[in-house]
DNA sequence: CATACTCAGATACCGCTAGTATCTGAAATG
DNA sequence: CATTTCAGATACTAGCGGTATCTGAGTATG
């Protein structure tokens, strides 16, 4: 019986790599981005602070990819809730669902928002969020337009819609991570409104 | 002649701390509260660390003390854009230009959110933060009240506009800090969407 | 199979930060 | 005028992200 599995010195690393974000993942949205140090990621994962920086450019590479393997499970997660129904009610209850569940639990979107703050400082985040931000609203409009057109419904501006979704995402995110008071029903409400047509004629 | 003004204690003292606040505001906004250190600020306003740390209890009260003096222009700015006019449309359009300048210079919002993410660390931060975004959220809804009250519309939940309103400001004014090329027009058309009454019944 | 090379990860260090403890001298007090 | 007070300066600490250097196991080569 092979008690040490032989493995590559690639494969190693990849695991380590893996290990770090996953470890990283937990840190991260537990206590926040600045109050994690590299330092107790590593341990806790096993290693030293060394075995960060030879997976990763810096602490911001390791968040991006903590935020990419986090944004993974959330598209699955939408495409899930928006397959699952055919009809025009069916998808936005699951979606609305969806959201609520992301929105409830709002450690996600603080940690998107702490690290967004960094990107005045840092020119290899912002390119970095912007671009998934603009894949995440053309995803989103791009759900929008076949929920519209599949109910024919006329007179929704698919971009502007999604701008509007994901803004209200984050700003219910924001708040909500600090008062659990608010009201994350605005969401779904909001998004049947968009997507009911705010009609040009009558 | 006085070259030098006679001035009590505590005058001096009034003095430091609202220099302090003032050239902390100014490196907040331009640089971000993570960025600025206080011993910058400190020396930047002609005085030593101590002066902060006799002046405030440490950065996060400083940075608290310097978003009450933003809030306040900014209520002096939406109360002005709302009392010019009397009309509904006049006072929306109003109400949109003062959002759009708002949203367009979002360094504003960029501070107010990079510092609503240290409340997780913070029951200081957050006890504060909730209070005073209470507080903005009932004085929208006020607002939302009075002009639906007054153009007789019908069907619109004041707390539940203020919420979505708030929202959507927050993540529009957030997505917009590290993309220009967000459409902030969209917070204008759902504020009118909402004011116009989304009707029970219809 | 032995030797030389490579590089993932460990160790040691640096500059900077927020915060604390202590000190000082001028204003306030009697 | 002596005494107290306290705003602000100075000196220090622990902990952070990041860099430089080292080490030993994995890999390629004769």
């Amino acid at each position: 019986m092979p008690d040490t599995v032989k493995v590559s010195r690639a494969e190693r690393q990849a695991q380590t790599r893996e290990s770090l974000i996953a470890v990283a993942r937990e840190m991260f949205l537990a206590d926040g981005y600045a109050a994690t140090s590299l330092d107790k990621v590593a341990v806790r994962a096993g290693f030293s602070k060394g075995a960060v920086y030879s997976n990763f450019a810096g602490k911001e590479e390791l968040c991006m990819a903590v935020l990419d393997s986090i944004h993974e499970e959330q598209i699955h997660g939408v495409v899930a809730a928006f397959t699952r129904d055919v009809d025009l009610d069916g998808r936005i209850e699951a979606f609305a669902a969806w959201a609520r569940e992301g929105l409830g639990q709002p450690r996600w979107t603080a940690l998107e928002v702490e690290f967004g703050a960094i990107a005045r400082q840092s020119p290899y985040v912002a390119t970095e969020l912007v671009k998934r931000h603009r894949e995440i609203r053309t995803a989103i409009a791009q759900l929008v337009r076949q929920v519209t057109t599949e109910a024919g419904i006329e007179g929704v501006d698919p971009d502007k819609a999604a701008t509007t979704l994901l803004s209200l995402g984050i700003g219910l995110g924001t708040l909500r991570s600090l008062d659990h008071a608010i009201d994350v029903g605005v969401f779904a409400e909001t998004m049947r409104a968009l997507l009911r047509g705010t009609g040009s004629t009558s």
